[in-house]
RNA sequence: GGGACCAUAGGGUAGCUUGGUCGAUCCUUUGGGCUUUGGGAGCCUGAGACUCCGGUUCAAAUCCGGGUGGUCCCA
């Protein structure tokens, strides 16, 4: 794969995963492959997060006197924001903004709905699309205007150690989805030019794409009390006084499913943990005029078999030769492929690919299918999720000096460093590297890589989406 | 934020320099028909394009301006 770039947008349209030459920049049509996906997706994180969250909806316009309130917040997305203004032809009297993110649209009715403490914590998620008017380069699922899938938890609580704790949570909750997704990941806290406008900090994570590049995946922020004062949330405390309770909020987005598809995918096309792809198991059929009786008859009894196991199959009857069919269910990162012609059932067998390593595997039909079924993707998740992890860890390499650094992320790689975490001096090192730190880890000792101070933590320099 | 390049069937392309030969090339795709089917089938017969708006000209896919969309580089 020597140019990124290319594969994915060739991957996503021939996979038909999603059409991006709907008529507005940034803007593509999920096709029912990839929609499916999608679904399956997401179906992953409201399973984790329905277990101590609620699922809710929120509208789509926000008046602009609330996406005004919170002015660090709204200076980081004005020049981003859609506008409302007509109705018909009639003008507006307050202009309605297209929520870039939803704060402004929730918290007003957190106010409303907060008395007491015993109505805290709140947890609460929506899965909704957002607007952002970018300016740079779009691309599918990378950086786009409208945000189909944007997964946005947010959550009020009574002490800032809840809040703490809620982040951990949050953090907790998407590793497991990427966990799941095979998909690796950096952890780090973003330097304060770069959290969240109006947060107190961001925890974000990066993946690690084929280009070398790292790609934001998904952002943890810790409010404090910024907003519950700009939105007016207050509960009262058992002493009958009047507190700001804590907030958070965390997001996930369709890059999530860009990282499905860049982690796993190869020259052949897509390569997809089981457990999301659209289809799991395609059965192909080998039909010679002579025999095809007894292939058919076996083919549905071995669907009906999977199927009745609670496996997403399908049966690839077309009219068509077997090897355009071999490529198609490559291309789609189908799973498992069975095949099942005349000369197999001679042998009391039938033919298994897997897709992650294309090795074929004969099964007699003796053998308890299911069971195989089950280990294999058990076994591809494994392996799909080591090679991504090793890829990620192996090119974490770290410096001692500025210099290396740049050569190592020339060399496609992220650089970790001893940094002393002053802004200054990280906006320094970004400005003379041209480079993004994407943040910090654990805390470390030595000497700054930069201006020679007592170094804090180790951070992370990549080039970035 | 600044700059460069690009736009021809569903996808990929030739033609553009030097306007007329274009009633537009090739591959892929695609409708119908027959023969086929263990890694992208073959034959027959059909279908499908000059990004949009304006300008120059006897004449524009080709030249000029703008819009829209795309790609890449620098900050």
């Amino acid at each position: 794969m020597e140019n990124f770039s290319e594969w994915f947008h060739n991957v996503l349209e021939e996979a038909e995963i999603l059409d991006s030459r709907y008529p507005i920049k940034g803007m593509s049509v999920w096709l029912p492959k990839g929609f499916k996906l999608r679904k399956y997706i997401t179906e992953e994180l409201r399973k984790l997060l329905d277990e101590e969250h609620d699922e809710t909806l929120f509208p789509l316009l926000v008046p602009e006197n609330e996406l005004a309130k919170e002015g660090i917040h709204v200076k980081g997305f004005e020049e981003e924001v859609y506008w409302v203004t007509h109705g018909g032809s009639k003008e507006l009297n307050e202009k309605l903004a297209i929520r870039p993110t939803s704060e402004t649209a929730i918290y007003p009715m957190f106010a409303l709905w907060i008395r007491s403490h015993i109505d805290l914590p709140i947890k609460l998620y929506q899965v909704v699309n957002t607007f952002r008017y970018e300016t740079k380069h779009t691309r599918p699922l990378i950086r786009v205007r409208e945000i189909t899938t944007f997964a946005e938890a947010h959550t009020v609580h009574v002490t800032k150690e809840e809040a703490e704790e809620q982040v951990k949570t949050g953090i907790k909750i998407y590793s497991e989805l990427f966990d799941k997704l095979a998909i690796p990941y950096i952890v780090s806290k973003r330097p304060s030019w770069d959290k969240f406008p109006g947060a107190d900090y961001t925890m974000a994570f990066d993946t690690f794409f084929p280009d070398g590049k790292t790609l934001q995946i998904g952002t943890v922020h810790n409010l404090g009390q910024t907003f519950a004062k700009t939105f007016d949330i207050k509960y009262e405390t058992t002493e009958s006084t009047h507190e700001l309770p804590y907030q958070t909020c965390y997001g996930l987005s369709d890059r999530v499913i860009a990282s499905v598809i860049a982690t796993h995918g190869d020259e052949k096309g897509l390569v997809l943990p089981a457990i999301v792809a659209p289809v799991q198991v395609t059965i192909i059929p080998i039909i010679f005029k002579d025999g095809q009786e007894e292939v058919l008859s076996k083919v549905e009894e071995i669907e009906k078999l999977i199927k009745d196991n609670g496996f997403r199959v399908n049966v690839d009857n077309r009219d068509i030769r077997p090897g355009k069919k071999f490529y198609e269910a490559e291309l789609n990162g189908t799973p498992l492929r069975i095949e099942i012609g005349p000369r197999d059932l001679k042998e009391n067998k039938i033919v298994l690919t897997r897709r992650d390593t294309l090795e074929k595997i004969n099964v007699s039909l003796e053998d308890d299918l299911i069971d195989i079924i089950n280990d294999l993707f058990e076994d591809m998740t494994k392996t799909m999720k080591n090679k991504a992890w090793k890829r990620l860890n192996g090119n974490v390499i770290s410096v001692e000096t500025l210099l290396e650094s740049k050569k190592t992320i020339e060399n496609g790689q992220i650089a970790s460093i001893k940094w002393c975490g002053e802004d200054s001096c990280g906006e320094d090192i970004e400005e003379e590297t041209g480079l993004d730190i994407l943040g910090t880890q654990e805390k470390t000792s030595g000497k700054c890589i930069y201006c020679g101070k007592d170094a804090k933590y180790n951070a992370l320099i990549a080039k970035t989406y």
